[in-house]
DNA sequence: TGGTAAGTTCAGAAAGATATGAAACATGGG
DNA sequence: CCCATGTTTCATATCTTTCTGAACTTACCA
C-alpha cells in the first residue's frame, strides 16, 4: 500500500504521482499529501475523498488529513455537486501560484521564527564579546550578513505574487537557456 | 542530554549553538551536526572530538559521525598538532562559502535527481496524452515550466558566488529523508 | 425519530531518523 | 609485539513522524 517505488513498467500517471511524492519531501511536504496533489493536478474532474484514498491506497483518515492540509495551503478547492453530499476536490489550476503559496507559508512558519532567534543570539554574542577577539567578531558579522541576505531575498522574492512571477521568467531568459 | 531548549538565562554562546541547531533542521542538517558546526564557528582554536562531545553532551560515536558529515560538506577542516595523535577540527572561516557549499551539495544529491525523474515522467505523460485533453496538457506545460525555472534559478544562483545568497535553502529542506 | 452515508479526529501502530555505547579497528611509542 | 590512546562502526535504544482504523460527528432522508 501507500508509497511505491517508481518503475518503468507502471503507467506514466502513476510514475508522476510517485515522483511528485518524492518531490514533496524535497520541499517539506509529506509524500501522501504530495501524491494527492499530483493526482488532483492530473485530473480535471473533481474527486471524492473516497476515490482518492482508494486510488492511492491510503486510509480515509490519512486522506482526510492530507486534503485538509492541501486546503490549508490553498492549492486545492472543494466543490459541491448538486444533489450529492460528498465533498469533491479539484486542484487550483495555476501551478506556480500553488507553489508560491506553499513556499511562502513554510517560510513564515518555519524559517522566520528560527532566524529571529539566531539573530537575537548573534546580537547578544556580539555585545558580550565587545571589541575583543577579532576572528570571532568577524565571523559573527559574516553570519549576520548572511542571515539578513537570506531574509531580504526571501521577502523580496516571496513578497509579491507579481514580482515573483515576473522575476522568474526574467532570470530564465537572462540565463541564456531558452526555456521549454 | 544533547539538544536543549533555548532559555534566556543560558550563556549567549549556548543559545547560539542551540538556535543554530534549529536552523540546521530548517535546511536539512540534523541538530547535532549543526550544533557542532556552531561550536566550531565560535571557537577560533581547534577542538578535538572528545572536547566537542563533552561540551555538547553527545556521545563520541555521534560526534564522530557528525564531524565526518561536516568534513563531507567541506565546512570544517582537520588539523594536526605536532606530537599529538588526536584530530583537531576547525571551521572554515568564510561563513557564506560554507553555507553555499552545503546548499550546493544538497541540491546536487537531493534536488537534482528527483527533478530529473519528475521531468522524465512529465515528458511521457505529455507524449501519452498526445494533443487531447487541453486542460491537462496546459498543466503539464505549466509544471514543466515551473521545474525548469526552479532548475535555472538554482543553477544560476549557485553558479555564481555573488548571486548565490539565498532562495534555495528556503525551498530545499529535506527533513533528512533523502540521504546521499 | 432511526438509519445511513458521508467527513473528521485521534490513540496507538509502524516506519523512519538519530543517538548511544560498546566492540572493532588503527596507530604510535616503548 | 603489546599497550595506550584515539577513532569508527554498528546493533540497539530512543525519539519523531506518518499512517491506520475505529470511534465520533454531521447531515440528509424515509
Amino acid at each position: 500500500m501507500g508509497v511505491m517505488t517508481i518503475s518503468d513498467d507502471m503507467p506514466a500517471i502513476d510514475r508522476f504521482i510517485e515522483s511528485w511524492g518524492a518531490m514533496g519531501s524535497v520541499w517539506g511536504i509529506n509524500a501522501s499529501t504530495a501524491r494527492i496533489h499530483a493526482l488532483l493536478m492530473m485530473n480535471t474532474d473533481a474527486m471524492s475523498l473516497d476515490t482518492i484514498a482508494k486510488r492511492l491506497r491510503i486510509s480515509r483518515g490519512n486522506a482526510s488529513m492530507c486534503l485538509k492540509e492541501l486546503r490549508g495551503w490553498g492549492v486545492i478547492r472543494l466543490v459541491k455537486e448538486p444533489g450529492d453530499r460528498r465533498d469533491y476536490y479539484v486542484s487550483e489550476s495555476d501551478v506556480q501560484k500553488m507553489f508560491l503559496a506553499i513556499v511562502r507559508e513554510r517560510k513564515r512558519r518555519e524559517f522566520d521564527p528560527v532566524v529571529e532567534v539566531v539573530e537575537e543570539t548573534l546580537r547578544s554574542l556580539k555585545e558580550e564579546a565587545g571589541g575583543r577577539e577579532d576572528e570571532v567578531q568577524a565571523r559573527l558579522e559574516q553570519m549576520e550578513e548572511l542571515l539578513s541576505t537570506l531574509k531580504v531575498v526571501g521577502d523580496r522574492f516571496l513578497g509579491s505574487e507579481r514580482l515573483a512571477k515576473s522575476l522568474l521568467p526574467l532570470l530564465l531568459r537572462s540565463s541564456g537557456r531558452a526555456k521549454q
